[in-house]
RNA sequence: UGGGGCGUGGUGCAAAGGUAGCACACCGGCCUUUGGAGCCGAGAAUGGGGGUUCGACUCCUCCCGCCCCAGCCA
């Protein structure tokens, strides 16, 4: 019990279920639920949030909903439901036949607020906020309480009503229960449940002007859809002794509420608020921005959705507020992709070769792996002729001891091609750039194996020139420079972190010519370079624009940086 | 200052009185038609002090540090 198919301990959420279900606390059923607010954008947080609730439903046997908890009609939209719900499905999870919201229950919770009026456990106040908070009083103090605490039943009754008719303006009456206003817990200083808030809502409409808090909906929301276990993060610990107040005072289901440490990821910001700063600051190009964390900018970028539950997976779930290395999210995503990428070739910073000894106009096919970690796979032809494209990066004049890619007069392997040796470099004469270099080949490697046993210390990749497609290419690196973007020093602007290089935009790239019938979102390895995507919103048939979703592991680069 | 929560290698997660383990990262080696992948290996941790015990990450106690709470946000 507890995720026995993926090996590993159960984490204490699991060990708490586990128990639960040993002890028949809810009849041995599991019921999660992921519940977002419809105000912005799903990000790899949630991810985290949904794959623990849809993955414990799975694991369980149990069901798990989705719920919108639109209880604050001037921050919600529809269009945040649709956003959330294509994001969800993208993770790979369903809800069943209908999605949920707290709305619906609107009319339920109405009635359950004049209960615990009727009972004399809430009150309309009529305090204003700043005396609110005045009465509620510091920590270390206990609070006072209200002068509208002690009106009768029917008083409250009969305000309650009003508010719901439209009656007050927003702000001036609330209804609060009547709990403790000298206890250390400051959730239970008489919290709020209901306020006037004269706004549409994008459920209901006109239909109400008074809004249940998310103190008072949630729990009770958990409640009415026969929730075992409200999984919620941390900062909520604070608030279960008053959820565990309002279902005991309203005598219904009782869910076991357990919190969970959210997810912090390095070079990067969760937090809503820093992520629309950034969307509408223009500092990113919107929510599905590829280099944000979001789960929209993660699927334009080209991040396949198992690498994400499986670096959700990886994570695991504690109570300690703690930082994941972003490398442990790109491993997720090389793992996947390594396995399930096909292989092509793509020159990113071309540099033209001229295979002196080839002939003019002959063309040839080539054979070439699709796959090496899937036979499956199968292979395809690459065209080869006499003019070519290399990675500028493959040559160097004068090579550094550890390079051993082509430089003058070196002999090296074109990838299922030929031994290629550089006899000349070409240059700009006023520059001193190299413009072109001039190679021989030998004609006994085809297929880039050499009959006399001859060495070769590397193999690059190339494209030909003539076949090439030329396409544009964008390389996305971390948002920020440092791993804590928020640790600045007093008065300095977090956004300063910012890494003025995350994107790098490339117009001259010569690929492979079967790239021309990529797919918007299709996902490659472009061979010794890294795993790239489609961008399915700026491409067009024929010309794909390409998304570099993270790059290979390149211990060349490493010696490279050891070395300066 | 009151209440709640949390401290295990660089990072994340295990070990519920019995040899502190796994993954990522880092370092070294092997292999390689991707300087990829794979394989092998090394280094590296229980916040601190007392106590209980044959034995403590685990139990007790004191201390230290970090996070959350004074919205009619969620």
């Amino acid at each position: 019990m507890g995720r026995p198919e993926a090996g590993q301990p159960p984490d204490f959420i699991r060990k708490i279920i586990n128990e639960d279900i040993a002890d028949e606390r809810f009849g041995g059923r599991v019921h999660t639920r992921f519940p977002p607010e419809p105000n912005g954008y799903l990000h790899i947080g949630h991810a985290k949030a949904i794959c623990l609730n849809f993955g414990l439903a799975e694991e369980y046997g149990g069901r798990c909903n989705l719920r919108f908890d639109d209880t604050n009609p001037t921050k919600e939209t529809s269009e945040y439901v649709e956003a959330i719900k294509a994001d969800v499905r993208w993770l790979g999870f369903a809800w069943g036949e209908q999605e949920l919201y707290a709305s619906d229950y609107f009319e339920q919770l109405y009635e359950f607020a004049r209960q615990l009026v009727k009972a004399g456990k809430a009150y309309v106040d009529s305090l204003n906020p700043a005396e609110v908070r005045e009465y509620r009083g510091p920590w270390n103090r206990p609070g006072r309480e209200s002068p509208y605490r002690q009106r009768s039943v029917a008083e409250n009754l009969e305000l309650f009503e009003r508010m719901r008719a439209g009656q007050f303006p927003d702000g001036a009456h609330t209804l609060r229960a009547k709990i403790d206003m000298s206890s250390a817990n400051m959730n239970l200083r008489d919290p709020t449940l209901y306020r006037v808030i004269h706004a549409p809502h994008h459920r209901t409409g006109e239909k109400w002007c008074i809004y249940p808090t998310y103190d008072f909906a949630h729990g009770q929301c958990d409640s009415l859809e026969g929730i075992t276990h409200s999984i919620c993060t941390l900062e909520f610990e604070n608030h279960r002794p008053l959820y565990d107040w309002l279902l005991e005072a309203l005598q219904i289901h009782h869910p076991r509420q357990i919190e969970f440490a959210r997810l912090k990821l390095s070079y990067t910001v969760l937090s809503k608020r820093k992520l629309i700063e950034l969307v509408e600051g223009g500092y990113v190009s919107g929510w599905d921005d590829p280099r944000l964390p979001t789960l929209a900018g993660l699927r334009r970028c080209g991040y396949p959705p198992e690498a994400i539950r499986a670096f959700c997976e990886k994570i695991g779930v504690s109570k300690v507020n703690s930082t994941v290395e972003l490398a442990l999210l790109e491993n997720c995503v090389r793992e996947e992709l390594n396995r399930s990428a096909p292989r092509v070739m793509a020159v990113l910073r071309p540099l033209r070769v001229v295979i002196e000894n080839y002939p003019e106009d002959q063309v040839e096919e080539l054979e070439a792996v699709n796959n090496p970690e899937d036979p499956g796979a199968g292979s395809r032809k690459l065209p080869f002729s006499r003019v070519l494209y290399i990675e500028r990066d493959d040559f160097l004049e004068e090579p550094p001891k550890k390079f051993y890619r082509l430089a003058p007069g070196r002999e090296v392997r074109l990838r299922y091609a030929y031994f290629l040796k550089c006899v000349g470099v070409v240059k700009d004469e006023q520059t001193g750039d190299i413009l072109e270099l001039r190679c021989t080949y030998d004609p006994e490697t085809r297929g880039g194996y050499a009959p006399d046993g001859r060495k070769v210390k590397a193999t690059i990749h190339w494209v030909s020139a003539r076949k090439a497609l030329q396409a544009e290419v964008r390389l996305y690196d971390r948002l920020f420079r440092q791993a804590d973007p928020t640790d600045v020093p007093e008065g300095v602007d977090w956004k300063s972190t910012l890494n003025p290089n995350s994107l790098e935009t490339l117009d001259s790239c010569r690929l492979e010519p079967s790239l021309a019938q990529a797919r918007p979102g299709s996902r490659y390895q472009f061979e010794r370079l890294g795993y790239f995507a489609v961008d399915p919103l700026d491409s067009a048939p024929g010309k794909p624009v390409f998304n570099r979703i993270v790059s290979l592991r390149d211990s060349w680069a490493k010696l490279k940086q050891a070395g300066k």
